[in-house]
DNA sequence: ATAAAAAAGGATAAAAAGGTCCAAATATCT
DNA sequence: AGATATTTGGACCTTTTTATCCTTTTTTAT
């Protein structure tokens, strides 16, 4: 989900600016190829978090709603990524925990609140004034 | 590394037990093939944390020391697994840095802190007692 | 000595992730 | 209406990761 992520915070960052990026802006903005980076524009709209439109003039959109980095993250790699068990047994839970079990709960709900509470529009800020990087 | 944690922990859990622990008795204790099991042995006693022993009544034994999670996570997938740049940037550093670079510097600090300061000997007690579990 | 048991190592295969290409659909402008 | 610019979708290719197979080496016990 690192593109989707970078795609993400572009746009926003984008979003008073302009009314639509294009493919080509987008992928040179982030350093990724162009096909690629169409792949995952492709499932962001799928996924609600992106309009698109088509012909001379269209290209990408962020919805205009509050999206957290959870979101974006969730829309790629699904739930799995933030709570799959560490040493990848398909049933641990705390009823039938693995070694560390625990040790890792405490480090993932860190993450996972991370994620939940960082909106885009927290991280704009650095990007629009040329602080904070999408490439190299 | 997922494996090579499972592997540990087991070993670590049959120290005082036995002597040496053969790759059919790990690969049956953590439910992975034994084919592949061996290749990561290999790699753990490659890089100092376990010794073997070939030959009939041959086997594995962990190493007399301490040994954290975060020395067997090294060993496997080296430092970069939990120092990279969450978006893939080849040069994110605070000089530089990624939008997110401050936000998922403290999980990853705690993930660090979690796997340095855990050794495989304060999470073998839930093994050996049968509450803890490395399958299914 | 010899046979059996076990780890080591090289080659190979299967699966997943990452990435590319091209034709089709759609919208805009002249 | 036609030409052009743009996203979409499907098929394909490449690289990496994951996993297996088979042979060799080492060691022990008979």
């Amino acid at each position: 989900c690192e593109y989707a992520l970078k795609i993400m915070i572009y746009l926003c960052s984008k979003k008073e600016e302009q009314e639509l990026a294009s493919l080509k802006a987008i992928s040179n903005a982030i350093d990724s190829p162009e096909a690629f980076t169409a792949k995952i524009l492709q499932q962001l709209v799928k996924n609600g978090l992106l309009t698109s439109l088509r012909g001379p003039t269209g290209g990408f959109r962020i919805e205009d709603k509050p999206i957290t980095l959870l979101d974006v993250v969730l829309a790629i790699d699904g739930e799995g990524v933030v709570s799959n068990c560490v040493l990848g047994l398909k049933e641990c839970s705390s009823l039938h925990p693995c070694p560390v079990h625990d040790k890792f709960g405490a480090v993932r709900d860190h993450l996972k609140g991370v994620l939940a509470t960082t909106k885009l529009s927290d991280i704009k800020g650095g990007v629009i004034e040329g602080n904070r990087f999408l490439r190299i």
